[in-house]
DNA sequence: ATTATTGCAAATTTTTTGCAGGACC
DNA sequence: GGTCCTGCAAAAAATTTGCAATAAT
């Protein structure tokens, strides 16, 4: 955990920004809930228990920041709201999502699958493909099961 | 063109709603834009020259009944606003995007690609996949070879 | 000192809702 | 007559901006 923060710092360091104690406790609230996909409005909930006269409007910023560096990506499952997701360490692409249409919960990917595709994708549409997004929807192995015991 | 109007027609009327004036504008400026990725605002303002009485509120209602008969799927880019795209002909699942970073062009790909990942993600996660959102962000043909001779 | 960063309030943007009036069986 | 549909205006929700005050180097 630590060790994350410092990286995050480092990171942050080395395009001359700092780690100031608003952005820090963010990026604490993104470590301690790696599993969620928390808008900017949970986030900034979450981060008042430990800054509590943080401002919206900075984690907002915060948010903006910590995406330009990539290290966290911005998403959107459908619903009006932005979602933020950390990277996974050493990671160069975003991993993927598994959203039950039936639950609403979200699982994550982290095995690559694109490789073979994004390969076609280069050849014959010449298109260098940098990053991707890509989110199924459909029913969960706990949904499906207790659908079938109905 | 024609003919694909009366087939949504028929779509609506199967699930008891109408081809209205004023759907119908909405569809017929989804049909002529089809390779545009359109805001409801774009929507809007076009569909305000077929029907100028037209308010803003209808169109976002009818673009989600579209939506939710699974004639156009609404898809995001991570610019704040909701895009519109409609299915091609036939498609069960969407097709996916290539988002050009450099010029900000959408390329759209029919083909579906992702037949093997599905069947992984059925096979390994045990999840059913029924729909799915794939976007490539990346460098696109013309700006790679534009590049090149900078 | 200079520059980055913040909180607050106000403004903007996007989307949704309430409701009275019309259209259509 | 009852239901679906519409336009308008107002409201709500999400995000951004301006700016003066503060913190960091």
């Amino acid at each position: 955990m630590e060790h994350r923060i410092e990286r995050i710092k480092k990171q942050l360091h080395a395009q001359s920004y700092k780690l100031t104690p608003q952005r820090e406790a963010t990026v604490r609230v993104l470590l301690e809930h790696e599993e969620d996909h928390l808008s900017a409005e949970d986030i900034y909930l979450l981060v008042k228990d430990k800054a509590p006269e943080i401002g919206l409007a900075t984690v907002y910023r915060t948010l903006e920041l910590l995406s330009e560096l990539k290290i966290i990506d911005k998403i959107n499952f459908g619903d009006g709201v932005s979602r933020y997701d950390l990277r996974k360490e050493g990671a160069t692409h975003f991993h993927h999502h598994l959203v039950c249409m039936e639950c609403g919960t979200v699982e994550e990917i982290v095995e690559d699958l694109l490789e073979d595709v994004e390969a076609i994708i280069e050849r014959d549409w010449g298109f260098e493909v940098k990053d991707h997004r890509l989110t199924f929807h459909g029913i969960c192995r706990n949904c499906r099961s207790s659908n079938q015991s109905k």
